[in-house]
RNA sequence: UCCUCAGUAGCUCAAUGGCAGAGCAUUCGGCUGUUAACCGAAGGGUUGUAGGUUCGAGUCCUACCUGAGGAGCCA
């Protein structure tokens, strides 16, 4: 390379919007699209974003060509472009830095009659849903996606760190696993198969193998929920250990869930704050989390029914209905892990409370702020012949669990696990009103698009 | 499946049963510090669909379609 060219480049390095900072009073290069365009009279105003971030660039006439001027004058919103500018400090911008543009590269422009059709004004959620490859690019949908990201590898850190080992079950799987949510059929060579709504009881039996395991996957229900908190995809991480019992159990869903927000304060901290989020509610998230039965639980809606603070009486023996969990989790500032539900209302494989056969040895991490339940789980049924005889009282099928059953009959051991449901969790950790933003592409009962 | 609400310009929304409008977006013009910039102008409509009531329906009635969020169920 001649000594011209590669001063040309080594004074130009490409950069990204968010290490900026490190080129203060230097020449970069930028890729990316046009965000925005300002002008008044003989300055524009560009605004550019690279998935990193956002920058302002500033363009006076007399500081470009005239073909330059004249090429940014006329971009259109989310033209692709490169642009070579100086970095300069300025209190005026939100980031703290603008961006003196020398020259400007189109790579793609947009063309008028296509415009783009996302403005920067507002919109309705059906709109933006239908333009969901679209809205991703605004900032605040952006860093939703980098928070998520961060849930999901703080979540794995912490299991990854603890001895756990990444066990992966099946997403085609030939029978419900719980026999109660509605499950997506598939057609497999001819056979009636389903796609998982939890791979829970596959882990089971890894767990037998590798004593601590945990598997990261997407599930799917086919019930026809229509409210905030669901999707018919979701992803779910599901921890399951050998000789672990409910206090176990209770005591690692403390541990991770503060694991994952303390990370996200210290990692997302930019992101928290484009989207808004109040962060104060996010720091008192630490063990211990308060610990209620069923029972007391039970007796909290009991009063505050009759004070009038919730609107439908809870009959006792029930199970919770999304009110009554908003109003338990209300009382607290931190999740409220509530344990030893009634037996009848849960899953077949959960072990009963040797005090009180009645009741099952499981827990329901409910969120604060209204979120409601985003973690379940229970210590798992050891002994071969109750399992068999909840199987059949389930009006199960045995065949299925033939395997399942063979987990107590070579080797049996207490063990317990649960599941988060990722979108939840990032509903909650971002302060959003809806769990269709916490997903790249939500799957929902009436959309499928894009 | 049930309940409630909504559907008018590309988008967000107005319009007492009486001429279908505004802001944004797009195009054109103006402005040297704009922050969803601003100012001026232009183009842009089978008011979700099908019936009905009425001199007259975006508005009232019936059915349907689509969407939303709540119940149930769940993470």
């Amino acid at each position: 390379m001649s000594e011209t060219a590669s001063e040309t480049a080594s004074t130009t390095p490409i950069t990204t919007i968010a290490n900026l900072a490190q080129h203060e009073g230097q020449s970069v290069t930028l890729q990316g699209w046009l965000y925005n365009l300002r002008e008044s009279g003989k300055l524009l105003f560009p605004i550019f974003r690279d998935g990193s971030g956002t920058i302002q660039g500033i363009v006076p006439k007399a500081a470009v060509s005239a073909e330059v001027f004249e090429r940014i004058k006329t971009l259109t919103q989310e033209s692709s472009v490169i642009v070579r500018g100086k970095v300069r400090a300025d209190k005026r911008a939100p980031g703290g830095f603008e961006l003196d543009v020398e020259d400007l590269q189109v790579v793609h422009r947009v063309p008028e009659d296509v415009a783009y059709p996302i403005s920067l004004k507002e919109h309705g959620v059906d709109f933006l849903m239908e333009h969901r490859h679209l809205w991703i690019r605004t900032p605040r949908q952006s860093a939703i996606l980098r928070i998520r990201a961060e849930i999901m590898r703080a979540a794995q850190e912490h299991f990854d760190t603890h001895g756990f080992t990444r066990t992966d079950p099946p997403i085609l799987t030939p029978a419900a696993c719980e026999g109660t949510s509605t499950l997506f059929p598939v057609d497999y060579f001819g056979d009636e198969a389903y796609l998982t709504q939890s791979g829970q009881l596959y882990i089971e039996s890894t767990a037998m193998a590798l004593g601590k395991v945990y598997s990261f996957g997407p599930t799917f229900r086919a019930e026809k929920s229509k409210t905030r908190r669901h999707l018919t995809e979701f992803w779910m991480i599901e921890p399951e250990i050998a000789f672990a019992d409910l206090d176990d159990l209770m005591t690692l869903a403390e541990e991770f869930l503060s694991h994952i927000v303390q990370r996200v304060l210290v990692n997302r901290s930019a992101e928290l704050k484009v989207i808004g989020r109040d962060t104060a509610k996010l720091e008192s998230i630490r063990p211990p989390f308060p610990r209620v039965t069923y029972d007391e639980a039970a007796k909290m809606l009991e009063e505050a029914f009759k004070q009038g603070k919730i609107e439908q009486k809870f009959e006792y023996g029930n199970d919770f209905g999304s009110p009554d969990e908003t109003y338990i989790s209300s009382q607290f500032d931190r999740p409220v892990m509530v344990h030893r539900y009634p037996a009848n209302i849960k899953a077949f494989y959960m072990e009963p409370d040797p005090a009180n056969a009645e009741l099952a040895l499981c827990v329901d991490v409910l969120a604060p702020e209204g979120y409601g339940e985003i973690i379940g789980g229970s210590q798992r049924i050891a002994s071969y012949d109750l399992l068999k005889h909840r199987i059949e009282e389930h009006g199960l099928p045995l065949a299925p669990f033939q395997w399942y059953l063979d987990l107590r009959r070579y080797g049996s051991v207490p063990h317990a696990g649960f599941g988060m449901g990722i979108e939840r969790a990032v509903a909650w950790i971002c302060g959003l009103d809806h769990v269709r933003e916490t997903i790249p592409f939500a799957r929902t009962l009436n959309r499928i698009y894009p």
